[in-house]
RNA sequence: GGAGGGAUACCCAAGUGGCCAACGGGAUCAGACUGUAAAUCUGACGGCUCUGCCUUCGAAGGUUCGAAUCCUUCUCCCUCCA
């Protein structure tokens, strides 16, 4: 009895909120592992770290001896999950989809026990349910309960058009829970709307209703929009160590503390002593680097995590140029190429203009020296370090 | 089916015949200051063989010396009525 209070306190350390938890007692109490699921849109290939928040969880549930459902949407991932979106998606190919859902997989194993997890693709009920059980699926609810939905509401009030198909989609998640059998679902806090439609459409079908577990939304790089790929505010489990410690670096301090509540696995007393140091006169940025080598060495690996500072120190606080920049071949075909050319060509800018504006602003430095002369030519031969911005370097070698 | 409103660059949004590559805001990028933080200041923000040229204002035609602006048709969206 006593071990059931305790996993409790481990479900809900971090979450935003538990429905209900008095259900959620009772399950524990059967002593049977609970079934816990989880969905995951293959709309992009590559997780993130505000997934991590949720798979964190799921992880959770595992090391207290539950069964975890990993649930790939692949079927609902052509309708596209139109949550905190103001416009419709485009729906995806399948063969975008099956590519999607693979990286997942490989993915989320970095974090999820693989013994303990089953993964599900929900077309493998959906594609024997047919248009006949989708209409009856749809009968179960009603347009003005969908409506109650707030970005459903927003849009409909804005004008923006919602396709109906969008209505399918948290009858579908609904019915996932229904195939899958579960007894918990774990989602973000935007999922609450599309959680709540699977309690109704279990009891619909005899189930006894799942609870719910909604997990706070990561903030994106800006520290304003929830992260993700969309939005380009990320940062992917799989990028190279040196991007994440950068990535991590980058962030404001106020958006540092969210990041060590929801993705740091100190105590939340070490992160108290932490922010008490700050608030003291610490440094902030030494603070920051500790939540990015944490971070870094949980994908990556302590000597990585320890490379990735190193590297980061010389490159920021000593103007270095960066090992492993991109190298670029260029032919000059026996003319010389002028400078808004080679970067265009080296990838570095986008356009010639946009590498001519970028040379007028003084952004651009070849070998370390700043570039004043927007009509500079470069000998038809060489090698040269171009560098536009801060971050932006490669190798040319023009031959 | 009927009536009305709308579509402008990444987003919001001005512009209703020449001064429009298109006001303004946001986002973004560059420079300065820094801790690749925040705030602030400066600048940029369609493309090119760049003191000039080319292509953009839902699409296609048309009127005009000249159109994002006027006309015709079409596409899409919204509102109200049925």
């Amino acid at each position: 009895m006593r071990a059931v209070e305790q996993d409790l306190k481990q479900i809900k350390r971090g979450s935003e909120e538990l429905l209900l938890e008095s259900e959620l007692l009772d399950r524990l109490k059967s002593g049977r592992p609970l079934r816990v699921k989880a969905g995951f849109d293959p709309t992009a290939p590559d997780l993130h770290l505000g997934h991590t928040v949720l798979i964190n969880k799921l992880r959770h549930f595992q090391d207290l001896g539950h069964h975890v459902l990993f649930l790939i949407g692949d079927f609902t991932g052509m309708i596209g999950d139109p949550t905190g979106k103001n416009v419709t998606r485009p729906p995806l190919s399948r063969a975008q989809i099956l590519d999607n859902a693979r990286t997942y997989q490989e993915q989320v194993f970095k974090i999820l026990d693989p013994e303990r997890t089953e993964v599900c693709f929900n077309s493998s009920w959906f594609e024997p349910l047919g248009a006949s059980g989708m209409i009856r699926l749809a009968a179960l609810h009603t347009v003005a309960r969908m409506l109650e939905r707030d970005d459903f509401a927003k849009r409909y009030r804005s004008g923006q058009p919602i396709a109906i198909h969008e209505f399918l989609y948290p009858l579908c998640q609904g019915y996932d829970s229904v195939a899958m059998n579960a007894d918990i679902e774990l989602g973000g806090t935007d999922q609450k709307f599309n959680l709540l439609v699977g309690r109704e459409i279990q009891k619909h079908y005899g189930q006894a209703p799942q609870c719910i577990l909604t997990m706070p939304l990561l903030e994106g790089l800006d520290g304003v929009n929830k992260m993700s790929k969309s939005l380009g505010n990320y940062i992917g489990i799989n990028e190279p160590a040196g991007e994440m410690f950068g990535k991590l670096m980058s962030i404001s301090d106020g958006l540092m503390w969210r990041y060590f509540e929801l993705l740091s696995f100190r105590t939340v007393e070490a992160i108290g002593d932490l922010r008490r140091d700050v608030v003291a006169g610490a440094n902030p940025r030494h603070t920051k680097v500790l939540l990015a080598q944490e971070i870094v060495e949980r994908f990556h690996g302590r000597p990585a995590a320890v490379q990735a500072l190193a590297d980061f120190d010389a490159r920021f606080r000593q103007g270095a140029v960066p090992d492993d920049i991109p190298e670029v071949d260029l032919s000059a075909a026996g003319q010389s190429l002028s400078i808004a050319q080679v970067l265009k060509h080296a990838g570095l800018t986008a356009s010639t203009s946009e590498a001519l504006r970028m040379i007028d602003q003084g952004g651009v430095k070849i070998d370390g020296a700043r570039v004043d002369d927007r009509q500079l030519v470069l000998p038809d031969q060489g090698t040269f370090v171009l560098q536009v911005g801060k971050r932006k370097f490669a190798r040319v070698r023009i031959v």
